[in-house]
DNA sequence: AATTCGCCCTGTCGGC
DNA sequence: TGCCGACAGGGCGAAT
């Protein structure tokens, strides 16, 4: 479940490695996840250009190239992942060298009857030597560059979403359109100022909506209610300024610890080197309901908010009505 | 108009 | 041991 933090973490170590590497080609085995063009055609315009730059807005990650006027817009869903390659065969340790599964190949669409060939759905045999370790059936859309080196978007259960859109009119594709304010790049008071006082929802269902501040998810959301105070089921109408004041200065600070520990480490987040976020040991309810609460040491308990699963403190977090 | 709900998907885990 | 249902959840579109 990459959220800001973690999306942020991606598109850092990202741009260290492969901007301005030339591009050899583009595959996709799950054609239902791009939104845009025909892979052919995406494939035909991208070959022998470079990613100039990488961008963060809300979840999404953006590629810009040199010279083609195209952007990927990529959203990891749930479980998605991008894994730089450097198809060394010593993959030892990394996600998908322990995805890989010889015995359950066959049933696999990507390999050949004997598992040791990486192919299309239509049988042809793009597998390159050295990248073996690297690649499982999870794996649906590959950046390939020069020098046997490769851009992998894993996704196991291929929420996430692969969007070509025009480079000048990116902004406006339906998805990134209805963004809300980065959390980050916006003060507090200007946060506020957007902010539906009147509505309806609880509080939880507020933060989680992209379309009021756009990066929060499941993981954060909780650890900023915790840290404000404030019960999820908090109706938003029953905040008051100073609760609101207090809940976006914690989103803040709980996305920009995030960032520092390069992001939460949780099931199936992992940066592009393979390397764990360290955040994880950092949170204060998620994923801890059953353990005492850090700050008055009852227990956390769990419930249903807005959909979502959410871990409170019912002593410390209170519900304001 | 605002809000909630069901669906998409597959790996993992607990219960029997 | 193995099977099966429940669960995880971001975002969208349908239902309320």
């Amino acid at each position: 479940m990459p959220e800001l933090p973690e999306v942020e973490t991606i598109v850092n170590d990202l741009s260290k490695k492969i901007l301005s590497l030339r591009i050899a080609s583009v595959f996709c085995y799950l054609n239902r996840l791009v939104d845009g063009p025909s892979i052919s055609s995406i494939n035909r315009v991208l070959k022998g250009t470079g990613i100039k730059k990488i961008k963060r807005k809300g979840k999404y990650i953006i590629f810009f190239f040199h010279k083609v006027p195209l952007v990927l817009i990529i959203h990891l869903g749930m479980s998605g992942q991008l894994i730089f390659s450097k198809s060394s065969p010593s993959a030892k340790g990394s996600p998908s060298a322990k995805g890989f599964d010889k015995k359950n190949s066959k049933k696999d669409n990507h390999f050949s009857d004997d598992g040791s060939t990486f192919k299309t759905l239509t049988g042809l045999k793009i597998f390159r030597p050295g990248f073996f370790m690297e690649i499982d059936k999870h794996c649906h859309f590959i950046i390939e560059f020069e020098k046997k080196q490769a851009l992998i978007f894993r996704d196991p259960r291929t929420f996430g979403k692969i969007i070509v859109s025009d480079r000048d009119s990116w902004q406006l594709h339906p998805r990134v359109k209805k963004l809300g304010l980065e959390p980050l790049a916006n003060t507090t008071a200007k946060i506020i100022k957007i902010w539906p006082r009147k509505a309806n929802r609880c509080v939880k269902a507020l933060l989680l909506d992209q379309s009021i501040i756009a990066g929060v998810g499941n993981i954060y959301a909780d650890e900023a209610l915790f840290l404000a105070g404030i019960h999820p089921q908090t109706k938003g109408v029953n905040l008051t300024e100073k609760a609101l004041n207090k809940l976006i200065n914690k989103v803040k600070i709980v996305l920009k610890k995030g960032i520092k520990n390069f992001g939460t480490t949780f099931s199936n987040y992992i940066q592009p080197d393979g390397e764990k976020g360290s955040h994880y040991e950092n949170l204060n309810v998620y994923g801890r309901e059953g353990k005492p609460c850090k700050n008055c040491k009852k227990i956390l308990v769990k419930s249903k908010v807005a959909g979502r699963g959410s871990v409170f403190c019912l002593f410390c977090q209170s519900l304001l009505q």
